[in-house]
DNA sequence: ATGTCC
């Protein structure tokens, strides 16, 4: 699809819509992409993020990584920064999936240590960390105590034993947002979730075994900094959100600020999905505190899920989970609003910074890091298909421009059913074993979807990156096994 | 993404 004329080029990564490109646009929209990916991207990401570009209170630019893809009213892959006092807080800046993100998890075990055990691995996490549609955890909850999870996150996982103390430190804001008030969820929401702790979903979720390759390794001193020691070192990835629960929520106030955007506060966007409230209102402060829930609820979900793994491990090797090294790397979230501190045009500002499909990516010395972190930058997590490999990369000062933010995955470039036309869940499953990576699915369908075929090549969206200055490349990881939702 | 429509 070719990019509409008005793009202007700025840098070598750096793609504009001016303000003239659309009526009511208050800044310009900013792309980070190579010409490669610029020239692949749909044109929707161009409407979508010149839509953005005219909600109130907007500063700076309406952005979009060099993964976008059209989403729901914003681009998945899509940034803004809203004034908190004259701005807006949009549930399509940020998903339906509240905090989806990812979780990386080390070992000190060799990749020939884990290849003979692979199957029995695989097959284990496939039993204990449930996926698939409307799959239920084994963590059992009252709604009441599900409440309790949504306001405390990976606190209330450390209280019940299933962290350890340094997990909530490497995950972002410690695994809790304050502020998160269940009172503000539906009765609905509370019934979707309360028995999805610990669970996978669908979709793009994945849980995968990985090896860091000595030749993959483009960051020596960083890969170190991270827990990347050991040459074919096994690692974790995995990517899920908030479920059936943050999809309520989602629901929840899309439908409240449809009925009061116009109504009551006057607001117009070009699109239904931009529907949005303005975030000194109790409509938005609701919100804010209901998707604070779902946020938390995604951190604990992940938390859940990674004392389920630390047990298959410790299970299959007969040796304790600390004795196996798997310490956690990082926690990154994907689809999330924040008030943060940033300069903008020399002036320290809180900021509502939303982001969909993109990831925070401190640079080094930023508050907020771990003091393991300081020095390095936050470890940034992007997930690649299934087939293709992900990648490790660190935050680096050039991400000011985007409020410190970076890519999050491939971003696709087929349609699930086009995908599920041309790809066939059984034999792709074949061809994965072929290729030494055994794959569990939920669903062949879902399989079908999540072939490698769908997505953008991972390598050119952390290149971009790079190039971009907004996250610098650590390691390349390659999958062995992998359970699909 | 999602008890893929209450």
């Amino acid at each position: 699809m070719p990019a509409p004329s008005a793009l202007k080029r700025i840098t070598d990564t750096t793609w504009e819509l001016p303000v003239s490109y659309k009526p009511g646009m208050l800044v310009p929209a900013r792309i980070f992409a190579t010409e490669k990916l610029i020239t692949a991207m749909d044109a929707g990401v161009f409407d979508q993020v010149s839509n953005v570009a005219c909600l109130p209170g907007i500063q700076k630019y309406a952005f979009c990584m060099p993964d976008g893809h059209w989403g729901y009213g914003f681009p998945i892959g899509g940034l803004a920064a809203m004034d908190p006092e004259t701005g807006v807080i949009s549930p399509g800046g940020i998903g339906f999936d509240i905090n989806c993100g990812m979780r990386l998890v080390l070992t000190n075990l060799t990749e020939e240590e884990v290849k003979p055990r692979l199957r029995e691995l695989v097959d284990a996490l496939f039993y204990r960390v449930p996926a698939g549609v409307g799959s239920h955890g084994f963590v059992s909850l009252s709604h009441d105590e599900f409440c309790t999870v949504a306001e405390q996150g990976s606190r209330w996982c450390l209280k019940r034993g299933f962290a350890w103390p340094e997990d909530l430190e490497m995950t972002e804001e410690g695994g809790c947002f304050p502020g998160a008030d269940a009172s503000k969820i539906s009765h609905k929401a509370i019934d979707r979730g309360y028995n999805q702790i610990g669970t996978l979903g669908s979709g793009n979720h994945y849980l995968e075994i990985q090896v860091a390759r000595p030749e993959n390794i483009y960051n020596e001193e960083l890969a170190r900094a991270f827990g990347i020691t050991i040459p074919n070192q096994v690692v974790i990835m995995f990517h899920c959100g908030s479920r059936g629960f943050g999809h309520q929520v989602a629901t929840d106030y899309l439908q409240l600020f449809l009925s009061v955007m116009e109504r009551k506060y006057g607001i117009t966007v070009n699109d239904r999905e931009l529907a949005c409230a303005p975030f000194r209102s109790r409509e938005g402060q609701d919100y804010f505190a209901a998707m604070k829930c779902a946020v938390n609820m995604a951190f604990a979900n992940r938390q859940v899920i990674l004392h389920r793994i630390r047990e298959v491990f410790s299970d299959n090797f007969g040796r304790d989970p600390a004795d196996l090294g798997m310490e956690m790397v990082y926690d990154v979230a994907h689809n999330t609003a924040k008030l943060e501190t940033h300069m903008v045009d020399g002036r320290r500002r809180e900021l509502l910074i939303h982001r969909k499909g993109a990831t925070r990516a401190f640079g080094p010395g930023m508050e907020g890091l771990p003091e393991r972190y300081r020095e390095t930058g936050q470890p940034v997590i992007i997930g690649g298909s299934m087939e293709t490999g992900s990648y490790l990369l660190a935050g680096e000062p050039g991400g000011s421009e985007t409020f410190f933010t970076t890519a999050h995955g491939s971003g696709r470039t087929m349609s699930r059913h086009q995908a599920k036309k041309m790809v066939r869940g059984q034999k792709l499953q074949r061809d994965m074993e072929e290729r030494g990576i055994y794959v569990r699915t939920a669903s062949w369908g879902g399989l079908a979807e999540e072939s490698g075929r769908a997505y953008k090549d991972i390598d050119d969206v952390a290149e971009a990156t790079e190039r971009a200055h907004l996250s610098r490349r650590v390691v390349r990881l390659l999958p062995i096994g992998n359970v699909k939702g």
